[in-house]
DNA sequence: TCCTTTCGTATTTTT
DNA sequence: TACGAAAGGA
């Protein structure tokens, strides 16, 4: 739970006067450019409140965007406490992709998809394109994650196919020109859809057919976007065609905190807004409600390196604060030392719970130090990111069959499953059989069931194949016939999983932990379904697993974990959230700014990357970084940021920087665990 | 078909 | 160094 209580809720007047100008600014095109830390999320929350109370707007007349579920489910929240009633009611608070899943989901037919599509994340992408690139180009590989990518950013830009050729320069291009128009192609015939589909074929439709715009025009009479800094082209085509004419929105952001151009997003449509809707209202918010005065002076001190459209500056009433320590440590181990002991020692001294703290790094691989040292001292923690649930073999095994009941079509689904767990359908056989059904134009599935194969492959084969077939086919009818959870856990049953991860895992230990994310998985499915069936909804099963696709399910249950832990997560994951005490480490040359960037010129992201990690704390900030690091296995002298150069020097405390004697270092580290030792004792 | 060895390569990742 | 992927051997 985030603190965010600096005034009641329900008090409107506690507003400052700007969020209340924003607040109150309802006719138009707005722009919220509101800093770190500035109450957003509060306005866009009051604001619905606003509209229904105030204005005479409908809950389902209001459709409020943002990016992850998370916030979706944080605003949809604290609306609820602002609006009681029905007046709420139908109000939409949701994430771009799901907005644009339940419009695929209600216009399927006119976007020729058929229901039960189903989606592809980035890892059913990649190997659908290594497949492809394999069989139809005979390119290697590993040119699949780059052209994945190339694909991944004319799909965001609205470039078609036939565009990206006549556009390609070089042979790389080309060759990814080609094989994003055959993608396409495929995945139509998979009847599925990528994440970029999500809004990218909602945005195509609304084009080709004004009558289905007008009719979604109608619905939403009152739009407001969240991280708008983070919306990329077809993103902000979708946001302008749903408001049309009337332009009736809000939108709040922070180019200050864009770190995600690298994915697409497009920090320029702040400025683009102004250029689209010339009467565009641009609102600051200036005060942060979060930290000390001089947390916020050295942050502006950082940001103002960069080039900015819209000046700002962040200010706070909290009092100055104490100095921002950066700690330049002997190596990466005592780095990671340094940090668990000041927690340790701060934890002990009863300054705070260990959630208070949170320990942020550029690159995943930091955690790993971090996190044994941290287990040395028996200081509990937490990783968010990292290897994700959906990540795991058997989520992804599980997901395939869900997603081949549901859509036969899923050729792709098809493959990673067929022979896991074990049936004996080896290459040879599946490459009788692509090919049979690619000559016929019909699924894998419907290829096994065809009397026509027979010709085609040896008996005990066929025998094998059309056995599995037929199981699908079987499952996949009770499925739509009856109760759709009893079918799945029929269907773990019968291809016998259990035995399977039993076989396959590195110990039974491991194969119950596997097995119990696969009950996880069938839990929520059938949670899933029964709130539908509470909210009155059609408990439909296509929607709940598209919704576990997007993580929205899932997420949930861990969310509800509020044990007290120290938070260790990368700095991107860490935009949005807020901790009493900070920790930021590894801040050298090559890493934060990362080397990569700084070969792409980007360090302007990087700065920014920087300046969300200063602006994540409340009340104390420590900086580290390591003189020496171990990189690609050899221990290599390291430069301090350049970032530190850039902030306000009187405002840091150092310790041990141009110290590179280690004895000292190993003095202070004992000094610390002696010190660590008598709190021990004492307790 | 599966297991071992070897080789190559090292960001960030809301959905 | 450390991990994953690819290739090659059993």
């Amino acid at each position: 739970m985030r603190p965010f209580c600096y005034q009641s809720e329900t008090c409107v007047s506690r507003l400052n006067p700007r969020q209340q100008e924003a607040m109150e600014a309802v006719s138009g095109a707005v722009l919220v450019l509101a800093g770190a830390g500035s109450g957003k999320t509060s306005v866009i929350t009051r604001k619905i409140a606003y509209l229904i109370d105030e204005c005479g707007l409908k809950g389902h007349q209001i459709l409020a965007l943002t990016f992850t579920n998370k916030a979706a489910r944080e605003m949809k929240e604290r609306v609820g406490q602002l609006v009681q009633g029905k007046a709420a009611r139908g109000l939409t608070v949701s994430t771009f992709h799901n907005l644009g899943l339940n419009i695929i989901r209600r216009e399927c037919q006119a976007l020729g998809y058929r229901p039960g599509f189903s989606i592809f994340d980035a890892q059913d992408v990649l190997t659908l394109l290594k497949d492809l690139t394999h069989k139809e180009f005979e390119a290697a590989e590993d040119v699949c994650e780059p052209i994945q990518y190339q694909i991944s950013n004319w799909k965001n830009d609205l470039v078609s196919p036939a565009q990206a050729l006549a556009g390609a320069n070089g042979p790389e291009q080309v060759l990814a020109a080609r094989v994003y128009e055959a993608y396409e192609k495929t995945l139509k015939l998979y009847n599925g859809v990528d994440f970029d589909d999500l809004i990218l074929q909602p945005v195509r439709l609304f084009t080709e057919r004004p009558d289905i715009l007008d009719k979604w025009q109608n619905r939403v009479r009152y739009l407001l976007v969240d991280e708008y800094q983070d919306t990329n082209s077809s993103q902000y085509l979708l946001v302008k065609q749903l408001v049309g004419m009337r332009a009736n929105f809000t939108v709040v952001g922070d180019d200050d905190q864009s770190i995600y151009a690298w994915r697409g997003a497009r920090p320029e449509n702040l400025a683009i807004l102004q250029a689209d809707f010339p009467s565009l209202k641009v609102i600051k918010l200036e005060q942060n409600y979060r930290s000390t005065g001089r947390i916020l002076k050295v942050a502006n001190k950082l940001i103002a390196h960069n080039p900015h459209e819209f000046e700002k500056a962040l200010w706070s009433d909290k009092g100055y604060g104490e100095p921002v320590r950066v700690i330049s440590c002997h190596n990466e181990d005592a780095e990671a030392e340094r940090i668990a002991t000041e927690i340790l020692q701060a934890q002990l001294q009863n300054q705070g719970a260990y959630k208070d703290f949170a320990i942020l790094y550029r690159g995943n691989h930091q955690s790993r130090l971090m996190e044994m040292k941290l287990q040395t001292y028996k200081v509990p923690y937490k990783i968010n990111g990292g290897q994700s649930f959906f990540g795991r073999t058997e989520v992804k095994d599980i997901m395939a069959y869900l997603k081949i009941l549901l859509n036969p079509a899923d050729d792709n689904a098809f493959l990673r499953i067929v022979n896991t767990p074990r049936r004996e359908i080896g290459a040879a056989t599946l490459e009788k059989l692509v090919n049979y059904a690619t000559m016929r134009g019909v699924s894998l599935i419907s290829a096994s069931q065809e009397v026509g194969l027979k010709e085609y492959m040896s008996g005990n084969a066929l025998a094998k194949v059309q056995e599995f077939g037929e199981w699908i086919n079987g499952l996949a009818e009770q499925a739509e016939r009856d109760d759709p959870i009893a079918a799945v856990q029929q269907m773990i049953r019968d291809m016998e999983y259990q035995d399977w991860l039993l076989q396959t895992s590195s110990g039974p230990p491991m194969a119950e932990k596997r097995m119990a994310n696969v009950e996880l998985l069938v839990e929520s499915l059938k949670e899933s379904l029964e709130v539908a069936v509470k909210k009155n909804e059609y408990a439909d099963m296509g929607d709940a697993v598209a919704r576990l696709v997007l993580l929205d399910i899932l997420e949930r249950q861990e969310e509800e974990d509020d044990s007290d832990r120290v938070q260790l997560m990368t700095l991107h994951s860490a935009k949005g959230l807020e901790y009493p005490h900070v920790f930021m480490m590894g801040m050298e040359e090559d890493l934060l700014p990362h080397r990569n960037s700084i070969d792409e010129g980007n360090v302007e992201e990087e700065r920014r990357l920087c300046y969300v990690g200063i602006t994540r704390a409340r009340q104390t900030l420590t900086i580290t970084l390591a003189r020496k690091r171990q990189q690609f296995g050899e221990m290599l002298e390291t430069t301090p940021s350049r970032f530190l150069d850039e902030l306000p020097e009187a405002d840091l405390e150092w310790e041990g920087r141009g110290d590179d004697d280690p004895s000292k270092n190993v003095q202070q580290g004992q000094a610390t665990l002696a010190g660590l030792k008598g709190l021990l004792d004492d307790f």
